[in-house]
DNA sequence: TCTTCTTTCTTCGGCGATCGAATAAAGAAG
DNA sequence: CTTCTTTATTCGATCGCCGAAGAAAGAAGA
């Protein structure tokens, strides 16, 4: 069963099923929706006649009639999507299924200003939609997973940190307006927890997606739908205050933040502090497979350190999983840390049936994500009838 | 506008409206469900005539025809309802307006087990019921807030912590059977997040009520929501680890919990050892009052204490208002003090429009959230129609 | 081979919730 | 004394969904 939190039996409550094989056939959705046969299969006749969904053969028999089997077309429409990093960007384009198409990653330093980056991007997502419609897919917008805080609602860049420029940036409207499709824009870490909850724990109601690179920041998903909070900032564990900064000052302009400790961007200088010569976070994960010993410990405690303030969440918000992501989560010494201490300090309740475990899409995850949203909020100006706007 | 998530229209939500006070009329549902006038009228001519509604005269002329105004019948149906200490059980009925009825306070210690406790509790509960039916009123079941972890589905005690006996305690079925009624049980904190919720910021989406009482707990409210988590046991703030806790071991097996430096218990235990005579937190908020200095300074530690958890809480979950309450709450330098650490601590972002205000209902605010969550979730077997179980 | 059962899917009538237009009631404003 | 506004009801019409009946197609046993 999958989690969305859509009215059951919606053209994308049925889309997502189906495209995530969780049903194969028109029996299955109805085992799945628990709607009538009669209203499943209404539904379904509406997809495909809209092309949005297609009959592809039958499948085996269970003791009965066969069932004829429904695919969701991967040659229909895709959404652009480009993850952004402080100093690179990824980009490709996400189908109906899930799947992504033609993902590249090249360099490009946010830090430097919007207009340069943002034309830049405008100019990578023209070329990737041109080729895309010249596979004959529809482009239907574009999603944009964004390295620090973004208001959901206007689409603009909120106070970023160590991004001068970016302020009150319309990151959104700009995009589009270059690009000439809607756009959907959001933080990086809320991006990357649709993208792991819908890939690999469609199932699960709360879970909390850590993605740890540079910078650390984590994306909520309860009962079944992103958690934005109040101010759409919920997520931010990267400027709580944990004892070992103690007096360390912050980009935030705080003092004793994690992230001053944690982010890859602190175990680099402190790396560096050492004579090591660290600069990304490619670097740092060489270092640790390479077995360099400064380089395992620092990992290990920034792994602590975010695990200390995972406990407070975990306690605190109950998820089902908590799923670590980005690139630091490619390093085992820090996913073993973080396991370690969830364990050690939080209620065995909370613990007992916790799913503590590192993202399973790799570096793609954010970028899928990011596609995965645009289509969902996007496909209704961009053609696909009745997908309705997923709200939070 | 309500936050309660139910479908716009449901009996239970044209009753929150009208009780509330947010609606007054049928032109005033239609503007706050924003559903069809015609819809609206036989939705209020039902309960009208389940006896759940009321006319009583008309309102003020906006202009045209003046408007037949809907009360909520404040002689219909109650709930029982009882907050329980860990020494002291609070009883009353709580009318569906929110009112409070007999509500009444004796000293029970639930150290002792379950049994005694709930003999004595299930005898006050029924002669409470028989005075309520006297007055012509319908008991539709009780709402029980417990001081420990509860399992809302099977009504259970779940490992309570410095309560011997009450392990897997089917409090609810044992309950229900001892007064006839149907019962619902929850914790403590999570009942008091319903009732300040429904009195005092209905209208907002994402909160966190901490009960800082002789322990502490909290309860989330999501998307208008009781927030419960994965198992149940969402909201627990009161094992965190911190520093200033150090190796000091608390009641849960663990070591360092917030509890065991910031709990009513535990400022007592400290006062004690500092020669000073207190054991409930009605001895300390009586201290604090005195100008008694080592209790004031413990209590506004406690608030720093608390406050440095409620900051990684309120940078994650980023609410719109913590609301503090229970005993320890009544003492201004611990509001004061969580106020300070949250201000200073948090994020800009998170806190600009974050409101830290003291529970509104004082000590009958538990009472009051224990009454209301009985009569929407027992409503419907008690006679009520329609009043759907509200799920979390 | 010939039933009988299972599974899958469609057709069709019907139910219930809701909507919108028309109407009525009652007062405000000119 | 007419016209407009606000409030409330009545009455088809519509839409989504359900459930019964049946059709299609195969499995399994006699």
């Amino acid at each position: 069963m999958t989690a969305a939190e859509e009215q059951p039996g919606s053209a994308a409550h049925v889309l997502e099923l189906v495209a995530t094989g969780t049903a194969r056939s028109r029996a299955d959705l109805v085992r799945e929706l628990g709607l009538a046969a009669s209203t499943v299969s209404a539904r379904v006749q509406e997809l495909v006649d809209a092309g949005l969904l297609t009959e592809s053969g039958e499948g085996a028999s269970r003791g009965g009639r066969r069932p004829r089997l429904l695919r969701v077309p991967d040659g229909g429409t895709v959404a652009l999507a480009a993850d952004l990093g402080s100093h690179h960007i990824r980009t490709g384009a996400v189908g109906l299924t899930g799947t992504g198409f033609d993902i590249d990653e090249c360099a490009l330093d946010l830090t430097t200003g919007p207009e340069p980056a943002v034309g830049l991007l405008a100019g990578r997502l023209t070329a990737l939609a041109d080729r895309q419609r010249a596979a004959g897919r529809t482009v239907c917008g574009a999603g944009i997973g964004f390295p620090g805080p973004v208001d959901p609602v206007s689409g603009r860049v909120v106070a970023p940190s160590r991004m001068p420029g970016w302020h009150l940036y319309e990151l959104r409207d700009r995009l589009a307006e270059l690009i000439g499709l809607p756009v959907l824009v959001d933080n990086d870490a809320n991006v990357l927890a649709l993208g792991e909850h819908r890939a690999a724990h469609a199932s699960l109601r709360h879970l909390v997606v850590v993605k740890a690179g540079r910078g650390i920041g984590s994306g909520v998903i309860s009962h079944g739908r992103l958690y934005r909070g109040a101010r759409g900032c919920a997520g931010d564990i990267s400027h709580v205050r944990v004892d070992a900064a103690a007096e360390r000052p912050c980009s935030c302009g705080n003092i004793g933040c994690l992230e001053s400790v944690a982010s890859g961007a602190a175990i680099a200088a402190a790396l560096r502090g050492q004579g090591i010569e660290a600069d990304s976070t490619t670097d740092i994960l060489r270092l640790v497979e390479d077995g360099e010993p400064h380089a395992t410990t620092l990992v290990r405690q920034a792994g602590r350190h975010i695990g200390g303030v995972l406990g407070v969440v975990v306690n605190f918000f109950n998820p089902e999983a908590v799923v670590l992501g980005g690139a630091l989560a490619a390093a085992e010494p820090l996913v073993a840390a973080v396991r370690g201490v969830l364990y050690e300090r939080c209620l065995p309740m909370a613990t007992s049936e916790l799913a503590i475990v590192a993202a399973s899409c790799g570096p793609d995850a954010g970028l899928l994500g990011a596609g995965h949203a645009a289509l969902r909020e996007l496909a209704a100006e961009g053609g696909l009838p009745a997908l309705p706007v997923v709200r939070t």
